[in-house]
DNA sequence: ACTTGACGATAAGGTGCATTACATTCACTG
DNA sequence: CAGTGAATGTAATGCACCTTATCGTCAAGT
């Protein structure tokens, strides 16, 4: 038997833990403003780029595009959003921010910041720098393996 | 500001992304099984200790007792496991493994060790064992930060 | 025994996501 | 310009999970 499988194992659960520990972190955060993991993310992305379509949304998000329509009307209905016609493609719907979650944004930014402040306070720069390195080079070999994300089936 | 403010950043982004990604590669192997991810992560507990209760279970797993019951609900309606009573507590179900699902468990491992022997192909062993201490560090400070997990707020 | 409080599980209602199937609309090709 | 195929979004259905509320059971104190 090869050596080093017990890191091996012991990484898969420490990402796992990690990012379930993070997302919680924040996720409480955001639900005090009534935002969801759903919902957070696309206003975020929002934030970015305003007017994108569902299905640019969609693949940005790595979801499919039936869930995020879905959270969209929960994020209209709320009136974080709207949707507005794209005025050359009938078939699109453009997603623009409301004035309400552009008022949440600044308070989102400062959440994370202060997270990461909180939980990175015992890391060297080095550190830093290499666990990101692991990290991209984690996932490139991932995406080389060619992972289907949802809804990819169908784009030829 | 502080430098790193970057290398932060990309660490959320990163571990989000990394452990999707191998959440996404396992579960289209599973899924061939006819395992989902809330299932095999039943099964593979269950595996290493036989005839749990379900709030220990759900407690392992991290999710909430309801969602556990409903998931043992469809394992044992597709014959993956068995309630059975606890003698001495009238309160309890003990969740134990069938033969069915016992069946499943050398796949099971074997596509977890061929997975991890792809994606960790050109990582040396100084950089899993920096990686792992990294992770190990990372959620240390996490679980400091007390952050709750479902349930447990009405655990008082 | 009797109450009180904690524990194990279920019921009900809602969010988030996937898959399959479908209607529109567009864009390309003959 | 018709005709086909691809792209955008929705409808319907099912799985997974959460929160809140409730019921039955146990354990401990009085």
């Amino acid at each position: 038997m090869r050596e080093g499988a017990d890191a091996r194992i012991e990484i898969g659960y420490g990402l796992a833990d990690v990012t379930h520990l993070l997302r919680m972190a924040f996720d409480q955060r955001m639900r005090k403003m009534g935002l969801t993991t759903a919902t957070w993310r696309v206003i975020a992305w929002l934030s970015r780029q305003d007017g994108q379509t569902q299905a640019a949304l969609a693949q940005r998000l790595e979801i499919s595009r039936v869930a995020l329509g879905e959270t969209i009307d929960r994020l209209e209905k709320s009136g974080h959003v709207e949707r507005r016609a794209d005025p050359t493609d009938r078939r699109k719907w453009r997603v623009h921010l409301t004035l309400l979650s552009r008022d949440l944004l600044p308070r989102m930014f400062e959440t994370s910041a202060e997270l990461q402040d909180a939980y990175f306070q015992d890391f060297s720069e080095a550190e830093l720098k290499q666990l990101q390195l692991s990290l991209t080079r984690l996932r490139a070999r991932l995406v080389e393996m060619k992972i289907e994300t949802p809804d990819e089936e169908s784009g030829k």
